[in-house]
DNA sequence: ATGATAAATGAAACTCTTTCATGTTTCTTG
DNA sequence: CAAGAAACATGAAAGAGTTTCATTTATCAT
């Protein structure tokens, strides 16, 4: 959470009625990003969809990017709890290739059951270009949450940034053509590159640094 | 070029001063985009920034995002052609990763050479989500200039439609990673990386189809 | 019940994009 | 060179979005 509340003019909802309001609105916005895409996703409209004012939606989200993002979070949250307690299960002794798939696997397929998710990601690299993004943003995050763990377990210690930084870009945007690829045939081919560049990728980073 | 003139609006430029107004408002939008990024090229600005006024711009492009992709032609047109030349004078029997490693090489030094490049770049990732991008679009295009041509040469036959779609993102990602590095330690060592990934991606594309 | 706090409203100010009726410059031709 | 045609350029205005904020309404605590 980037501001749980620092000198925003947005607010943490209090009563039950706006926890209700800020949810509809998220909802709302899954909902119009899946049917019409992300550039659908107005003010006006999900106000208009929500039955809410404009006004509201400013009350809990600094502005309209904020709100995508805090829509995005939320798809990102639901497919990384899934993956989590799949890495947390897994055995100690696993052999790194085969865990590396396995998580894969798991990630790919929390994300094709989250339909929100392929236009949100979309989004925001249209929102945060490479150049902007931290990469090791307090966002809950793909980076954060599923790869700097596994990097850790397995390097026997938090990644470089920049590696994560790199990885993260590379799975984001592998993933985001997965998610894309309409025929199934294209799908799985692709899954044989992603899980490739993936594997190299984590060769390089456990021989690079420690 | 997507229309030469179909039933557009728009209009090639017939007169010597057309021709200066068209590519004043090109410089401008480079010119703005290397000094506060591809946000800050809105119409107004672009005429302003000109003398010329906002109607003058859609005599010459459809709209706003035909404007940044003629921006981008551009660039990318520009360093192509540098890229080209050392492509058509590599060494008939010089091996496979050798010629890539080495047009890999002039590629990143002609696309830093071009200030303009990685803000449309990323502005482009943005108008165009992958998508859309219909991969092999008719726009002079990294996949289709470079990649496509050296990929016929090598493997013998033009490249599958996804393999080329494929690398083309690939590399578009990497080297948008790679321009966007401040310190020249992270860039050398992304150098690396690209170069890890994209002849991995060229050995998959070698052996998967003729 | 009532004052205090939280939540919600929606008109209005802005910023951008895009159109188009109108005016100006350049070309062409007799 | 004069005058009509074709090419260029103009900028006000329409339309779509985003964002603010003074005001109103609902909920909580006592």
């Amino acid at each position: 959470m980037r501001s749980p509340n620092g000198s925003d003019r947005t607010v943490e909802p209090r009563q039950a009625r706006a926890r209700a309001t800020r949810a509809a609105l998220l909802a709302a916005v899954e909902r119009v990003c899946v049917r019409e895409g992300a550039d659908a996703v107005t003010t006006t409209r999900i106000a208009a969809e929500t039955g809410a004012s404009v006004g509201t939606i400013y009350r809990y989200f600094a502005d309209r990017e904020a709100l995508l993002l805090a829509a995005y979070d939320g798809t990102v949250t639901r497919i990384v709890r899934r993956c989590g307690q799949a890495l947390d299960t897994l055995d100690a002794g696993l052999d790194v290739h085969r865990a590396a798939r396995r998580v894969l696997a798991l990630y790919l397929e929390a994300a094709e059951a989250e339909p929100a998710h392929a236009p949100l990601l979309a989004a925001m690299r249209a929102l945060r270009p490479i150049a902007q993004d931290q990469g090791g943003n307090d966002e809950v995050s793909v980076a954060g949450d599923l790869l700097a763990p596994f990097l850790a377990r397995y390097a026997g210690g938090p990644p470089a940034p920049e590696r994560l930084r790199f990885m993260a870009v590379l799975l984001g945007t592998l993933v985001d053509l997965y998610l894309v690829a309409p025929e199934p045939a294209d799908r799985a081919a692709l899954r044989g590159e992603i899980e490739a560049h993936m594997l190299l990728a984590l060769e390089r980073a456990l021989a690079g640094d420690g």
